[in-house]
DNA sequence: TTATGTTGCGTGCGTACGCACCTAGTTGTG
DNA sequence: CACAACTAGGTGCGTACGCACGCAACATAA
């Protein structure tokens, strides 16, 4: 049980202090690395990150919810973000026969096509704002520390 | 080499699994942190971060685009944030004799108020989802890197 | 079977946000 | 002085997003 937090607010705490820069750096640099990738591939970030868990999907296919899960956005809007990428043809609604409540959301050959000509640009905008300011030891560490932030919060 | 895989990204590269994670944890931590501001202090999650700012400041005021920039947001959205607080009485608006289009955002009385009912909410909440999780020497590993990250965006 | 819940998605709507543009005040140049 | 260039801030508008709700398809009880 946490104890009385009897504390002074502390906003000078390291941890606030890390907590802070970490949205501050997520505020400066998601809208520059986005621009980069909408501007050199032509599609949202939003839409990469989809084709993304796709490819890494088995069979190259999630059903609507489970992919909303894994680029946490909610269902309403992975439906909508779905539809549209469908009328660009890079993912394909299919029904399950065994539950036909549900669909996949199918990443097609154009999807593919797409995330090839995307990744290029997209990791090297990561690499450039993100990953060259950062010592490999310092990487490891964040790995560790936001996956174990991250644990309580997988099942949404 | 095996068949597939023709060149889809990398994502075990290691700068690129963390920036993924900083983006996971920021879209899972931030509406639940918000959430329980909210419930608890009555106040939306961007608030509390403009009365923080203020708070901070000398005079405890700011120009409005000072403000925007050291919460992260655009000039327009900060203006209406300013306005809208300010109906509440949590801040008033002042301008600045010395240059008659300026006006500044001044923290009111009412506005420490909230800020210090608000502050244990906000620094508990920060700490059980993510301080806690988190060894300190990652912490200063992450404010380190983060720090280097966010410098060359200071200007925005 | 019908009745009762539960799950997977889609839709109407309100909110938060940034961009493009506009206005008024300030500074500079002749 | 006029008159352009620049700057602080506000406003109209489009977009991205989640929530609340609705609906059909499953699952279970009786």
């Amino acid at each position: 049980m946490s104890s009385a937090a009897a504390a002074p607010p502390d906003p000078d705490d390291p941890g606030v202090r890390a907590w802070s820069l970490l949205l501050r750096a997520h505020a400066a640099l998601v809208p520059v690395v986005g621009r980069e990738v909408e501007r050199g591939a032509h599609l949202p970030l939003s839409w990469y990150d989809v084709l993304l868990e796709l490819n890494a999907a088995p069979e190259r296919r999630l059903r609507i919810q489970e992919l909303g899960s894994r680029v946490v956005l909610s269902r309403s809007r992975i439906s909508r973000l779905v539809d549209e990428m469908a009328v660009e043809g890079l993912v394909r609604r299919e029904p399950d026969p065994q539950d036909r409540r549900a669909s996949f959301a199918v990443l097609t050959d154009e999807g593919r096509a797409g995330l090839r000509r995307a990744a290029p640009i997209y990791l090297d905008a990561v690499r450039r704002h993100f990953t060259e300011h950062v010592r490999p030891d310092e990487l490891a560490a964040l790995r560790d520390a936001l996956t174990r932030v991250l644990a309580p919060h997988e099942g949404r």
